[in-house]
DNA sequence: AAACACGCCAACCGCCACTAG
DNA sequence: ACTAGTGGCGGTTGGCGTGTT
């Protein structure tokens, strides 16, 4: 027996709102507020809705200061440093960008920031194509399904600027695969990239609680709903600006006053360990079906040429950790502010 | 002008975690 | 300890507008 339904779901009306049922739902919460109880909502408003439909259309429409279209560069660097660090967690990411929604996000994200920013991939396939290295065309497969497109992406994405940043780690550096100039966005991912890693802490900010700043916002760890500390939302910002502009910026210097300096989470060692894993699975997966798996979709993700070199990227990153957590206290979760604390989902 | 392809985004769906009883 | 109800989240879908052929 499956779960009971939120609502009748044949007496509730689905699609678009009218303005009618807008106006009945904010004049309703902004006297009344939600009650706390979002499923009996629609029935005393009298509108014909899932009481989760109204949430969502409260959250990501007519809540007050909500922001709509028009992101900036700034926004756009805080999404993508966020996305390569915590992959789609996107009420975490909105909670990084006042007056924006984690749909608004995802759905900005799925159709504009990825093709900017993973569109090579596809340049990088039709230059191997050019090149003869593909002989047939891509046909749907099993084995890369394997790999989380989230995984995937951000990868792709991390090695992509990895590569760049430290040639020296050729066997994941495949210059070839990136033949092409960076565009800003990626220039920039990838300064902020190594002013992050200047800190000796791969993918992740370093961790600093501010006194008495006016404005704050949570920044979380990779675990879901851990929030490891408190920023000046300036901070982020400044940050990815210091580093685009040149300027050679240590974190604990160049940034306000700390009382302390934090490490994300034992979380993070899960995180890299199951990303590892499931890369693991794939390999294990193509070496068992290598001949199952169609070569022309293997070119289309070019990057995976080197699957050995994602894997020692996996085990530089979780080695980086290993190596931070060994030398440091700090990596439990003492500084974690107490939230309520979900499962990781991969 | 029509047909088709594509991009965008609001809304839905299903799952999971939390909580009160 | 268990269960039902609810909130919250991320993935996906479908409709609409716009661009291209």
């Amino acid at each position: 027996m499956g779960r009971a339904p939120c609502c009748d779901k044949a007496n509730v009306k689905k699609g678009p709102w009218s303005p009618e049922e807008d106006a009945k739902l904010k004049d309703y919460i902004e006297k009344h507020g939600t009650g706390g109880n979002w499923i009996a909502l629609p029935q005393k408003i009298g509108i014909k809705r899932c009481g989760k439909s109204c949430r969502l259309r409260w959250l990501n429409y007519l809540r007050p200061n909500i922001k709509h279209g028009g992101f900036s560069e700034e926004e756009d660097n805080i999404i993508c440093s966020l996305y390569i660090s915590i992959g789609s967690r996107w009420s975490i990411i909105a909670a990084q960008l006042p007056g924006r929604t984690d749909n608004d996000i995802k759905n900005y994200w799925n159709t504009r920031l990825k093709k900017k920013l993973l569109g090579r991939r596809k340049q990088c396939h039709d230059a191997s194509r050019i090149t003869g290295s593909t002989t047939q065309d891509a046909k749907n497969g099993s084995g890369l399904e394997t790999l989380s497109n989230s995984a995937i992406e951000r990868l792709q994405l991390h090695m992509q600027l990895q590569s760049l940043e430290n040639p020296n780690m050729s066997h994941h550096s495949n210059m070839s695969l990136w033949p092409c100039k960076l565009n800003p966005i990626q220039e920039k991912m990838m300064q902020s990239l190594q002013l992050l890693n200047q800190s000796s802490n791969p993918l992740m900010m370093q961790h600093h609680v501010f006194n008495d700043s006016p404005q704050k916002v949570q920044l979380y760890g990779p675990s879901n709903n851990h929030l490891h500390q408190v920023y000046p939302s300036n901070v982020l910002v400044n940050q990815i600006d210091h580093s685009i502009n040149g300027v050679q910026v240590g974190s604990s210097t160049h940034l306000p006053e700390t009382n302390s300096i934090k490490q994300p989470s034992m979380d993070f060692q899960q995180y890299c360990l199951a990303f590892q894993a499931e890369i693991d699975q794939f390999l294990s997966n193509k070496g068992a079906n290598s001949e199952s798996i169609d070569q022309a979709q293997a070119n289309e993700f070019d990057l995976f040429k080197d699957m050995d070199g994602a894997k020692d990227m996996m085990s530089w990153w979780s080695n980086e950790f290993d190596a931070n957590s060994a030398s440091s206290n700090s990596w439990d979760s003492n500084g974690v502010l107490d939230q309520p604390q979900r499962e990781m989902k991969y």
